[in-house]
DNA sequence: CAGCCATATGGTAGTCACTACCAAATTCCT
DNA sequence: AGGAATTTGGTAGTGACTACCATATGGCTG
């Protein structure tokens, strides 16, 4: 709207430019936010009005994918599941594919510093919830929904968690969308070894199968 | 071995049970290390060689239930990988039942508390990368083996994680175990829809199916 | 038992993320 | 142009966590 919310915008993504640059340079654990906030030319104070915290700085690129293609899915109610599913992956891969450095720049910080990588798995877990919400409102309504939305939800977040974790090692020779294909028909034509319920683990326990 | 150890070990106890408690009387975040330290009676410098985070004060034993499946899963190579899994799913779920109280108060602090939910995040995506790297290990060696050792070990946790956020608000009603075998049967039945590659998500990219 | 070595402990001083608060500057509206 | 709302930067402080060192304690040897 007026000149006040282009210049919060203008100096928002200034921090982040600033922050991301020096993580590059001297990593994530050797900037200190008063690096950021004197490179972004802002004060300290003001920083922290923008991010909550150091690790919102790394992550928002990544949360904006996820939070993107739940609302979309969201907007979506008459799609069928399994192919709201797929759509909803591909979503996600389409949108992190935009910007591969990032995300590669983001990753390896998770690799090296818990508290990037603790940070990461929060945001994947938030999509994942609010993704089973959505699938538990156009399951049957029997007893089961809500269970059987976390579990369906669970896959579809492992699939992207794992394409993504092939994807960002080998960005240039790997089509992260038909890589999840492959683990989706995988899946239905019984590639992936499944638990079983033919074992016992322990006979002395006083649960009778 | 010798008074050493068991000291050592004892304290520990002390400055674990003794943070517990104030974290279930005021909370873990009004709860200072240096309250814990006062209360075990030791200085705070002791209690960081103990804990390297105050999040490990409450988490450890999650870590240790998870740990010592996987460790226990190392030993058995014999064993049919579906077989495994459900072993694997058992066995933590069989620890965790060990004591309902902690892991509920664990997951109640995660609920409210960013840094505990993101450290817990952290353990469970450790022990689904290690159990991913033994299942690697044996699967036919082909160039999907590390693909597909990941989406099971993602499905295993996903069981877990789902049976125990439900058994963890019903505890007295829910056996943990026999959820998680529903859990597998829905699987292999066909019950949980997954994501089916029938879906165009958008026409204007570049990718052709 | 005396003495020595390794380890465990507690204290000090400091860094850094993050919060609460306030006064000054800037933008918007009339 | 003037006043209201909002954005900003600075100050002071809390608390997690680290590096370091002097002291104390348990464990072993002569």
């Amino acid at each position: 709207m007026g000149l006040r919310e282009v210049k919060r915008e203008r100096t928002r993504r200034l921090i982040a430019d600033k922050a991301f640059e020096l993580f590059n340079d001297n990593g994530f654990g050797r900037t200190t936010v008063e690096q950021i906030a004197a490179a972004a030319e802002v004060g300290p104070s003001t920083l922290y009005r923008y991010f909550p915290t150091k690790e919102t700085l790394v992550l928002e690129f990544v949360e904006d994918c996820l939070g993107d293609a739940v609302s979309w899915f969201r907007e979506q109610p008459e799609l069928e599941l399994t192919a709201g599913l797929q759509a909803v992956i591909e979503r996600v891969l389409e949108q992190l594919e935009t910007n591969p450095g990032r995300v590669r720049a983001v990753f390896d910080m998770a690799a090296q510093t818990a508290s990037v990588s603790a940070h990461l798995n929060e945001l994947i877990w938030r999509f994942r919830t609010d993704l089973a919400d959505e699938l538990v409102l156009r399951l049957p309504a029997d007893n089961r929904a809500e269970f059987t939305g976390a579990l369906a939800a669970g896959i579809a977040m492992n699939i992207i968690e794992t394409v993504v974790r092939v994807w960002v090692d080998t960005p240039d020779t790997t089509d992260a969308r038909s890589l999840a294909r492959q683990a989706m028909s995988l899946l239905r034509t019984g590639g992936i070894p499944l638990p079983a319920a033919t074992y016992r683990v322990s006979d002395n326990s006083g649960y009778d199968s």
